[in-house]
Parts: structure tokens; sequence; C-alpha cells
DNA sequence: GTCTATAATTAGATAGAC
DNA sequence: GTCTATCTAATTATAGAC
């Protein structure tokens, strides 16, 4: 078979299983953002990163395991975005000092968002009607996520630091606010003739969101990155 | 025309055009919203209405024409929904007077994104990539309304009652912050218990909305309805 | 206008050579 | 591990009887 002297013609490299992995994985994510679970095809998945089709079920179950495996993969990078953004218990904290957390992590996020908008365009394909992805992915990854923004909210609102606005209805202002721009960024060039990803536009965007969300909180507008 | 005799054993009736055209727009905005085009399956769109696949193909063109057709429908209801919100001209208009009606605006935009959550999801799925469908769909009928927000955002910021936010970043925001909760509704109802479509939600979702946005006007918050 | 039947294409998954 | 070939099922669209 293939043994590099093998394919004068061919491009296509045997690589380290890791490597492939990871390949498929990102291409994973950026079709399924685009398309959806039921819109993606695992032949053009492949196509993207020169493997072929069946390599796909070679090195994962199926079209459902590569999509679990590329969520994991995506809510594993979030995780590291935000490791220490927010302190992990909040008894006793300082409100300022956590309100200044908080605009931290927004700021992070938004960047996040930017860096990977698959992220948020996946969550919102898979968010429009109930599906056993849905379900795990919300259990298994938006949870906890969920839950520490809303403790960390509770007290900025009791301090008086926040807008007066429920826990609930602020995590969808905050994250459908922070991450559309990014999710459409096609959109947003096409309508505005500007690039979203810029990070003036991304420092904008997220000192903008911290000075509506967090008002009681002296403007401290700083970069994002 | 349909003579009830003529078919004792299924229940399926012929329909007038009109009927079945709308009952078909209806159908594939669903479909469309909740698998994006390519994942919509036309079988599917025809089934939930009790058609068959071949009478998509009858009454309109093709798969691209009826989604171009149910996108014409749906902002035709949003046109309907927003009729004179905002004064037709901005010049020597009261801002205090603008700002009441630029809240009214969110407050029915966010009552139309409940009601209609087809239209933002269809936004977001077209807007995750560039093509002619999204061309077509900015260019249409997003190009007017987004005109319409950024002469009327300007004169209230000029007034110093909205909130310092550039144009363009508020209206990905204010899209964002309003339909995400709609568009995601099942995500919502699995993560927080609530239903979002409940008019308190919905009211509790626009007065924030209007706070954050309009931080110089008056809180007079109103249910959404 | 509706319905059945079907053509033409494409999908995800598998078998087996190498 | 990779690649070709292929299976089964599902897709959009069309033809023609009624």
């Amino acid at each position: 078979m293939e043994r590099k002297g093998d394919v004068p013609n061919k491009v296509r490299l045997r690589r380290a299983r890791a490597d492939i992995r990871e390949a498929l994985l990102e291409s994973a994510l950026v079709e399924f953002g685009a398309k959806g679970f039921d819109g993606a095809s695992t032949r053009s998945i492949a196509q993207r990163v020169e493997a072929h089709q069946p390599q796909i079920n070679y090195h994962f179950e199926s079209k459902e395991a590569l999509w679990t495996a590329s969520v994991d993969y995506l809510f594993g990078l979030l995780g590291e975005a935000l490791e220490g953004v927010l302190p992990a218990a909040l008894a006793g904290v300082d409100a300022w000092e956590l309100a200044a957390a908080f605009a931290g992590g927004i700021r992070r996020f938004v960047q996040f968002a930017a860096e990977h908008p698959e992220l948020n365009q996946i969550m919102v394909h898979e968010g429009t009607a109930n599906s056993a992805r849905l379900e795990w992915m919300t259990e298994t990854h938006v949870r906890p996520f969920f839950d520490g923004i809303m403790a960390a909210w509770h007290v900025l609102r009791v301090a008086g630091i926040a807008a007066p606005i429920d826990g609930g209805i602020l995590y969808y202002v905050l994250i459908g606010a922070a991450s559309l721009p990014y999710v459409n960024a096609p959109e947003v060039r096409l309508l505005t003739g500007r690039n979203p990803r810029d990070s003036e536009w991304m420092s904008a965007h997220a000192n903008a969101l911290v000075a509506i969300l967090l008002p009681g909180l002296p403007r401290t507008d700083r970069p994002v990155g």
C-alpha cells in the first residue's frame, strides 16, 4: 500500500493516530457548526482534512460519536479559557472583586466565542429541538457553566452592582448578546462591512456588555485578548 | 374540489390552493428553523401537514423556492408586527418620544421572536456561512430593518438616552439577547425548568432589555402582548 | 391537484485488499 | 490505518394515471 514512495500523485499522507483524530474533530466542528447535525456530511468532514469518509467510522464509532467527541473537545477548550475566572467558593467573597472577575469572564467568553464560533453555532442548532444530543450536552457541559454564572450573578445583584435582571433571563441575554456576532460573522460582514473578529470590534463589544450588565461597576474599558 | 364521498379510506383532503400553500409554508418554516436548509427534508415538511412530498414541487418550484417563499412570508409577518413602531422620518422627532417608540419596538420584537422563533432560527442557520440564500435574505429583508434601527439609535445616543454602544454592535447585542431564549426554547426548558414563552417570562425579558439598552429612559415596566 | 411509482443522487456504514 | 468498492437507506425531483 502506501509507503511514501508509492504515491507520487497523491499528497495524502499517513498521519499519527492522534493527528488524524484531532484533524477530523476540528473539521467536524466546522461542519456541524455551519450545517447542524443533520445537514453535516461525514464525507465533506473527511475531505476538508484530506481524509476518506470511512476513516471517520474507523477513528470514531459513528457520525453521532464524532459529534459527541467534537463537543467534548470544544467544551474542554472553553473550560481552559475560563479556568479560574470565578472563585471556586463564593462565601465571604468581596462583591466588588467578584464583579471585576465577572467582567473578566465576559471578556474571555467574548474572545472565545470569536475564536471558536462553532461552540455557539452548535449550541444554537441543537437547542432548537429536543433530542438525546441536546439533553446530553445540556446536562454534561452547559449546566455546570450555567450554575456558576447563576451563583455569581446572585451575589452581584444583592450587592446592587448587577443590572436588576433575573438570573435565568440574564443567562440567555448574555450568551445571545455575546455570541451572535461571531455565530453569524458572515452576515455581519455583509450587513455592516465590518469584521467582528477584529480586535477593536471584540473589545468594543465586550466593553459594551460589561457596561450594560454591570452598571454599578466603575467603567474600566480594556482590550480583549 | 372536495367532494367528501371520493375518499372513503383516506382522510387526506383536497384543499384549496391557497390553503395547502400556506400549510406547506408554515410547515417549512418549522422544519427549516429546526434543521437548517441542508438538514430539512421536503418529505417531512409535507408529512407534517398530511401532504405528499411531490406536492411541494407542484406548489413550489423546488426546495430552494420553498425556502425563499417561506422566508418572504415570515418577514411579511415581522413587517406587520412592527408596522408603525418607528416614525417614518426622524428629522425633528422628539428624542424622548422616539425612545418610548424604540422601547415599544423592543417589546414587539420580543413578542414576535417568541411567537415565531423560526425567523431567528433561520437567520442564525443561514448567517453561519456565505451563500446565495444569505446574500438574498440580508439585502432583501434584513437591511431595511437594520437601517431603521441604526437611524433611530443614532438619535437616541446623541440625546444621551441610549447606552453608549456603537450601532453595529448594538444591533447584534439586541437581536441576540432578544431572540436566543425563543430560538433555543427547548434548551431553556431543560436548563431552567421554565418556559420562555410564558407571558411573565417574555415581559420580564423585554423590560430587562429596555432597561439596559435605554438607561436614560425612566423605567416603565409593562407586560408584553 | 393529488397520488403512485420511480429516476438520479447522496447519505452513513461496512468488507476486505493492502 | 488507509483506501476502494459497495450495501442499504434516504434524499430531491419528475412522469404519468386518475
